[in-house]
DNA sequence: ATGAAAGCGCTAACAG
DNA sequence: CTGTTAGCGCTTTCAT
């Protein structure tokens, strides 16, 4: 039942540093030191009368000065392409845990797929010496490579480089995958739909499997972008509806489950019905996806495994146990059937 | 047309530091720090000389040797409840944003949900002397009081605490509009679903706001927790579906947009449709509330403001314009109205 | 206007 | 086993 109003302090000004836990426990810095790092040759009785002086000083190290002297940081550096494509969240979550797990902490930046901020946030990563660099975000091999001229290790997640490590998914086999399933329905008229941020070389693989899956089976193989809400094929723009309906098209494979959701919005909200009238397939399997109302055949990919696969190469390259060659990790997907697609009705149009 | 192979340099071993760039460019530390910093005093032939040399070598002043002596940071600490709560990762881009603004970068800790995670990033947080901290999550002002023991500055976000500054939202009145909606509409049975996790002073306040709009209006007035999918009123739990038909409930109003999520999913997937058989409202607004096929009723929570907010009381904590008593700031909340609500049918039990 | 020198808080040899 | 010492890379007086 303490008083509200006497519980709030001002912040210490300024904190204790190893000094005053050496003075108050009456030894030396480098005694505190080792109790601190847990070395093995500190007597126990000088242990616990520096434990205490660290306890009621509330003591903690400056990690900047530990880390300034052992020329290494425990920090690693994220930068996520943005945040509010749940894939990228999801992500970020398990790169926070893969990393957490191996003792490292996360430095977080969001460059809302605006290059300049992507760049500044390398720049104030690398100023904070991270021990490495994560990058999960489509498309910024190519002007993160200008900037970071590799001076520090750094591993790619879901991008397209060559220049560096990598760890990826069996794209085409993906799309390969929600192609055929369409097929294997009775789909012969399809569209695939990408989307213009997504990074070239994901981009064209997804696109290429596809085009296989497509090849055999399809009488009209439609191919384009979702911007701004219109299906851009060649150049020209559509309404969803109208190239739907003027196509008389039955599936859709859509490049990500973010633009697979936008697509399904626009396709109901024009009259069509989903999956009576069209089918939809997404890429990714986030959380959304599988909400009943939702309901999306989708794509998924390991989320967790990416993480921890990227994670594990990026600690090789700091601590040196991987050299050489960058490496590519490529993990498989797999088809999650649920409620967008379904068999097509021909009658329909008729 | 370069040749792949060849573009792959393993990282280097070692930055070169301010006085390789000194070296290099025949003048002293000093004159080096003085042209990053922008100092006015140096002579343009000498400042030339330097860049060329920073640029050649490729240098960035190491942040931690900075932040050491300068004994201050310029990161943010911020600690998220549960990103795959999307309210949770809107709060975090925004914050990002908006310190960003400030010139601070954040670093970030993701606490899932787990006391311990949460405690071990900040004490990470703390050890790397971060400028201040601002805790996003629900329900961690306790545990988090013992631990910071206010040694650095720090905000809380739609938290319930009253020993530190915190920026959050009218939560009674929010309710208090989603019930009032419910009861414009002709609802009389409501109940009303919380979650075990929401944070003790906002789920009191939401509680309160759902009882006063109640109270005139209602006359079967329910209230419990959505827990592991069934709904926990006083000490028994019941199946969603069946507690709806049994006490011919026809609005539900929700503790949070996650929780409303929940509810429609069990609700639809035990027979029964919204809105027409129950009306459900949420809290937070988060993006997928809007999408065409979930269409969430809700109470949108102004984040960008929420955001702004939070990291203006931090700096102005952290640079000492601000002091004194914790300061609470409260943002007004709205109904967005949309398809998960409509009047009751009566007869449709009957 | 520029350089020399003194630390920031910590770790890691090395002495004692 | 404990204390002394020499930096990590930078900023910041203070002389020059």
């Amino acid at each position: 039942m303490s008083a509200p109003r006497l519980r709030h302090r001002a912040h210490a000004q300024k904190a204790p540093t190893i000094f005053d836990v050496a003075a108050r426990a009456g030894v030396s810095k480098s005694t505190v030191s080792n109790v601190i790092r847990g070395a093995p040759t500190v007597a126990p009785e000088l242990r616990t009368r520096v434990q205490e002086a660290i306890d009621t000083l509330g003591y903690r190290p400056n990690g900047l000065a530990r880390q300034l002297v052992q020329a290494r940081s425990t920090t690693i550096g994220v930068v996520v392409g943005d945040f509010r494509n749940q894939f990228f969240s999801e992500m970020a979550v398990a790169l926070e845990r893969a990393a957490s797990r191996r003792g490292y902490g996360v430095m977080l930046c969001n460059s809302e797929g605006e290059p300049d901020r992507e760049l500044e946030g390398i720049e104030r990563l690398l100023e904070h010496r991270v021990a490495g660099i994560l990058m999960a975000t489509s498309g910024a091999g190519d002007r993160a490579e200008k900037v970071l001229d590799m001076r520090c290790p750094m591993v790619f997640i879901c991008d397209g480089v060559d220049w560096c490590d990598l760890v990826s998914v069996e794209d085409s086999a993906g799309t390969l995958l929600a192609t055929e399933h369409l097929a294997m329905l009775g789909h012969r008229r399809l569209v695939y739909l990408s989307n213009p941020s997504i990074e070239p070389v994901t981009a064209r693989a997804r696109l290429e499997g596809f085009c296989t899956g497509a090849a055999g089976a399809a009488e009209v193989v439609l191919t384009g972008d979702l911007e701004a809400g219109k299906a851009r094929i060649g150049n020209k723009s559509h309404d969803l509806g109208a190239l739907v309906r003027r196509r008389r098209i039955t599936g859709i494979v859509c490049v990500n489950d973010s633009t697979a959701l936008e697509v399904l919005d626009h396709l109901e909200r024009e009259g069509l019905a989903v999956p009576e009238d069209v089918s939809v397939v997404g890429f990714d399997d986030i959380p959304t996806a599988g909400l009943a109302r939702i309901s999306l055949t989708t794509v998924a990919q390991p989320v967790p495994a990416l993480a921890e696969d990227a994670v594990r190469l990026l600690c090789g390259r700091i601590d040196g146990s991987l050299k050489g060659e960058p490496k590519v990790v490529r993990h498989q997907v797999s088809l999650v059937e649920r409620g967008t697609t379904a068999p097509p009705k021909g009658a329909h149009y008729a």
